[in-house]
DNA sequence: GTCTATACTCTGATAGAC
DNA sequence: GTCTATCAGAGTATAGAC
């Protein structure tokens, strides 16, 4: 049986060799970045990693699976002890974006790479995935009952077009570039909640 | 000198040889489609492909031009002869949702595959997205002008995250699926606009 | 657990006949 | 323009020494 410190050391090494991994596939793909480069990245040989996962796709599987356990962990971290469902959807919004561009380039392996998933295993990804969007259901869906939300939209479909209006930020979002984190966040949330229309025109916009 | 009728033989080829590509990089991406692949899929053997294109990546590159071109060429149509700044936009915002799920895996492509363009062909192809985001900005400009837009909206911001909101949708839509295009499109407009709120907590969210 | 060395397959590109 | 045939190299996976 493991001791408490060996379990601890062999997480340490499994991300370290996720995180090695998830840099060359953010950069390059998981086509183009080959076993020995992978290897190369996390410091031993093929041989050693091949110890680690029997296959390349293995290794995209274990990243992925930590890359959604995280962005879980962050929206219930973020959202749990929060009671105003407005003040609730604002940090579930602010913690998306943040695990986002947190740098962390396993999520964005988990975002862009689903391409490369197959059989079971992309069975299982996308199960895990409907697991984190159920948080953000229940949340705009309380939202609604409360009447937060008008009542001719559709929670599902302002799912799906919120959370993408988020993800597709981590495709033009650099670290000190033009926009930071809090001026993105704060314009999702002020054109989602209010729009972008001066209320004057709301009525027109709304029969158009 | 070619002959109409050649010339317009010769567009036809091309075409083909590239839709037929496009489904393949969309299905398996660019980099797990072999050019054996390919030219079965096109018919022809390996040998005349390398007669039309001396390599892969300049598939991609036709590709992804002719994308760019006729995703430009739809919101010109869709927008030159639209007086209503209102109306202007909806009508850009439906044309790009329409070009983006005709089903043309080229405009998929152009979107996704970024990862695989090197060198000056990707300076270029930013340059002509670039040329398409301007016909966006000058819509969203106007509006602002004009007073539909609040002053507190940064335009830019908009753009990329109005964008980034029907791109997303790409990644999920199916055809027969539980929404159609017009509910999409209609749900992303009614968010831009006038956003997800009953007007009573207009006040509230603004300033949380 | 990490290493060396290699088996085997597939890749993109090309040469040259027709 | 399309074909056949092939090259040189890269890919993943594996066997077995240490």
């Amino acid at each position: 049986m493991l001791s408490r410190e060996s379990a601890r050391v062999e997480v340490t090494d499994r991300e370290r060799v996720l995180a090695a991994s998830a840099r060359l596939f953010r950069e390059k793909g998981f086509e183009r970045a080959s076993v020995r480069e992978i290897a190369r990245a996390c410091g031993i040989l093929p041989g050693s990693l091949h110890y680690r996962y029997r296959s390349k796709d293995d290794i995209l599987v274990d990243m992925m699976q930590l890359a959604i356990e995280r962005t879980i962990h962050g929206i219930i971290e973020a959202t749990s002890m929060i009671q105003d469902p407005l003040k609730k959807m604002q940090s579930a919004l602010h913690a998306h974006l943040n695990v986002l561009m947190s740098g962390d380039d396993m999520v964005y392996v988990l975002l862009f790479e689903w391409r490369s998933l197959h059989g079971a295993a992309r069975e299982q990804m996308i199960a895990e995935r409907d697991r984190y969007e159920q948080y953000w259901h229940a949340i705009l869906n309380e939202l609604k009952t409360q009447g937060f939300i008008r009542k001719d939209v559709d929670v599902d479909l302002l799912r799906l077009i919120g959370l993408g209006a988020i993800n597709w930020a981590a495709t033009w979002y650099k670290d000190n570039g033009k926009y930071n984190l809090e001026q993105i966040a704060d314009a999702i949330w002020q054109m989602m909640t209010r729009g972008i229309l001066n209320p004057d025109f709301h009525e027109e916009a709304k029969n158009l």
